[in-house]
DNA sequence: ATTGGCACTCAAGCAGGTTGAGTGCTAACA
DNA sequence: TGTTAGCACTCAACCTGCTTGAGTGCCAAT
C-alpha cells in the first residue's frame, strides 16, 4: 500500500497537470504545495507510485503525468467535490423555472452543462420504461397522409406520418382512434403489441390494410424506445482541447456522429456511491476513446433512472467540478421531469 | 484580360492544388498536363495570374496557390460539371422510394450529401412561406398539460406543450379545437395574427386565461418559421481536412453548434445561373470562416424554393465534384416534398 | 511570342552544440 | 528508518549553421 504522503502527492500531480498540461516535476511540485519535506523526498514517492503504475515520465527527463490507473485512484479517494459557483447555481435555477416542453428541457440542459464543464456534454433521451400509453391520436395531414401520435404518461410524444396512398375517410380515422384508445389507453407500452395482435381483423377487408399499417407504426414507435436518442452539445471544445487527444480528434467526432456505438457504452455504465459513472481512458472499450473520459449519471428517479446525463472529454480533465455538474445537472432533469 | 492558355494554366493549377495539397510548381504542371510549351512559357503566364491577384505564392521558392478569385474565376468558367457514379446514383434512387416523414427525408439527405462530398452538409429546414393551416390540434398530454399542434399544408408540424396550471376539461377543449379551426383552417399562415386577434374575448372570463394562452403559442409557432432550423452532418470531415484551414477549426465548429450565423449566411445567398450559389473563402462576411466556402442550393420549388441544402468545407475543395453533387440532392429534395 | 540558360531565393532537412528541467543514486544525518 | 543534500546523468527543446533542391525571375537568342 502506498503510503498516506504518497497520495497527496498524486493528488497534486493530478491538480497540477489538469491546470498546466505539463508534465510535473519534483521542484514544482514543492513550490505550488508546501509539502514539509525536501524534493528528494517528493522524488522518493514518485518513484513509488511509478512502481505502482499510477503515473508515468513522458521521457527520462521530464515530470511526471497521471496514467489513467492515477486518475482512477485520484478519483475514487475524491471526498470533497467543487461546489457550484453561485452563478452557476443561478443559471440552474432559471433553467428551472422555464421549464417548458420535454425537447427545450434536454437541449437547454446540455448547453448548460457543455458551458460549465468546457466538455462535450450528452443526454440521452428518457425511455419510457414502465410507462403507460395515455393516449392515440391520429391526425390528417393532407389528404392521404395521416399523422401518428402516441402520448405517455410521462410526458412524451412520438409521431410518424403515414401516407395511405389513397383520400383519407375522416369519419373512419375518427372513429378508428376510438377503437384504438379503448384498446391501449391506459395499457404499459410493453403491453400494446399483444393488445393489438390481429386488431385489424374486426375491420371490413377493404381497410385492414391500412389497419394494419397503422397499427405496425404503432409497434414501430413502442420499440423505438429501446434505441433511444443522444443529444449533444459543445462539440467546439474537442477541438480546443484537441492536444490531449494525442491531435487526432477524428475518432471522438466519429463516435459522437455514430452516436449508437455511445448511447450502448452510457447504458451499460453502473452508477457509483456517487450516483455517477465514470470511465477513465482505456477504461472504456470503444477504440479512438482511449485518451478520453466519459461521465454521466442517471437522471429521473432515484430508484430507477429514466436515462442519462454527461459529458465526454479528455483523461485530463478537471474531474472534481465536472462531476458536480452533472450531478447537479442530473439532480435538476429529475426534478423538472419526475414531477 | 488574360490569354486562353493562362486561363487553362490556372485550371490545372487548382485541380493540382486540390487533389495533391501542395503548392504547384510550372515543371510539375507541364508533367501532368501535357501543354504545347515550355516550362518557361508556363512561368510567364503564371506571373501574369498572379499579377491579376489569381494566384499567390506561399514563399518566393514554393510553387503557386489559387486565391480565393483564382478559385472564384475557375468557378465561374466551369461548364461540365462532374457526373454522379452510378453508384452515387444509386444512393440517390433508393433514398428516394423509401420517402417517409419531413424529418427522415432531410436527414437521410443530408448524411448523403455528407458522404459524396466528404465535406459538411447541412440542410435548412423549410420554411412554411405562403403554406396555409390545414389544422390545428389540441390534445390533453397529462391532467394539466396539452399539446398545441399546428399542420400545416405542406407536410410540416410543429408542436408545444402547454401546461394550463389546472385540471383540463376535455370537452372544452374539443370545443375550442371546433372553433379554432373554423377560424384559421385554411387561411394563409401570415393571417393567423389577424384572425385570432380578440379571439379570447369570446369566452368566459374565468376560460380566457387558458385561450389567451394557446393563442399566444400558436403566434409563436408561426414565427418560428423565421428562425428556421439546421441539419447537419459530417462534422468529423472538417478535422480530417484541417489542415487546409490554417490548424485551427474552433471558429468552425462555434459557428456550427451557433447555426444562427450560418443561417443567416445562407438565407441571403442568392442562386447563381446553375441553381447554386457560392462564397469562397473571404467573399463570406463570418469572421473564422475565411478559409471556408459555402455552397448552397435552393431547394422546394423552381419559382420560390422553400429552403436551402447545402455544404461547408475548404476552400481547397473539389468545386466540380461538390456543385453536381448539391445540386443532385436539391433536385431530389425538391421531388421527394414538392409532390 | 517562346525558349534555354543562369543566378538567385528560401523552406525543409540534417548535424552538432548548448541549455536546463528533471531524475536516480549515494552517503550523511536525525 | 525515513529524510536530506549533493552530484552525475539524461534527454527534449532550442538554437545555429550547412546543404539541398524545387522553384522563381530575368535576359538574350530564336
Amino acid at each position: 500500500m502506498i503510503s498516506e504522503r504518497s497520495f497527496e502527492v498524486l493528488r497534486a500531480i493530478v491538480q497540477d497537470y489538469v491546470s498546466t498540461r505539463e508534465p510535473v516535476g519534483s521542484k514544482a511540485l514543492l513550490e505550488r504545495h508546501g509539502f514539509g519535506v525536501s524534493s528528494a523526498t517528493i522524488r522518493n514517492d514518485m518513484s513509488i507510485l511509478e512502481e505502482e503504475g499510477l503515473i508515468h515520465a513522458p521521457h527520462t527527463s521530464a515530470g511526471r503525468v497521471p496514467t489513467d490507473s492515477g486518475y482512477r485512484l485520484f478519483v475514487d479517494r475524491l471526498n470533497d467535490l467543487k461546489q457550484l459557483s453561485n452563478a452557476e447555481r443561478h443559471a440552474m435555477e432559471t433553467l428551472l423555472e422555464s421549464s417548458v416542453d420535454l425537447d427545450e428541457v434536454l437541449g437547454r440542459s446540455v448547453r448548460l452543462l457543455s458551458q460549465l464543464t468546457n466538455q462535450v456534454a450528452m443526454v440521452q433521451y428518457p425511455t419510457l420504461g414502465k410507462a403507460r400509453v395515455r393516449s392515440v391520436e391520429l391526425v390528417a395531414v393532407s389528404d392521404t397522409r395521416v399523422m401518428l401520435m402516441l402520448v405517455s404518461d410521462n410526458n412524451r410524444i412520438q409521431q410518424h406520418v403515414v401516407d395511405s396512398g389513397e383520400e383519407l375517410d375522416i369519419e373512419f380515422l375518427v372513429q378508428l382512434r376510438g377503437k384504438l384508445n379503448d384498446l391501449i389507453a391506459g395499457a404499459p407500452l410493453a403491453d400494446v403489441a399483444k393488445l393489438t395482435g390481429g386488431f385489424e381483423q374486426g375491420f371490413a377487408p377493404s381497410q385492414r390494410n391500412f389497419v394494419g399499417a397503422i397499427v405496425a407504426i404503432l409497434l414501430d414507435q413502442v420499440d423505438a424506445n429501446r434505441q433511444d436518442k443522444l443529444l449533444l452539445a459543445g462539440t467546439a471544445n474537442l477541438a480546443r482541447s484537441e492536444g490531449d487527444f494525442g491531435g487526432d480528434i477524428t475518432p471522438l467526432l466519429d463516435a459522437i456522429e455514430e452516436q449508437v456505438v455511445l448511447l450502448r457504452l452510457i447504458s451499460e455504465m453502473e452508477a457509483d456511491q456517487n450516483g455517477v459513472s465514470l470511465l477513465i481512458g482505456s477504461e472504456n472499450s470503444i477504440i479512438g476513446l482511449s485518451q478520453a473520459s466519459v461521465l454521466v449519471s442517471g437522471y429521473g428517479n432515484a430508484t430507477e433512472p429514466l436515462a442519462k446525463v454527461g459529458l465526454l472529454g479528455p483523461t485530463r480533465m478537471d474531474y472534481s467540478t465536472n462531476i458536480s455538474a452533472v450531478r447537479a445537472i442530473a439532480r435538476y432533469l429529475s426534478k423538472s421531469l419526475g414531477a
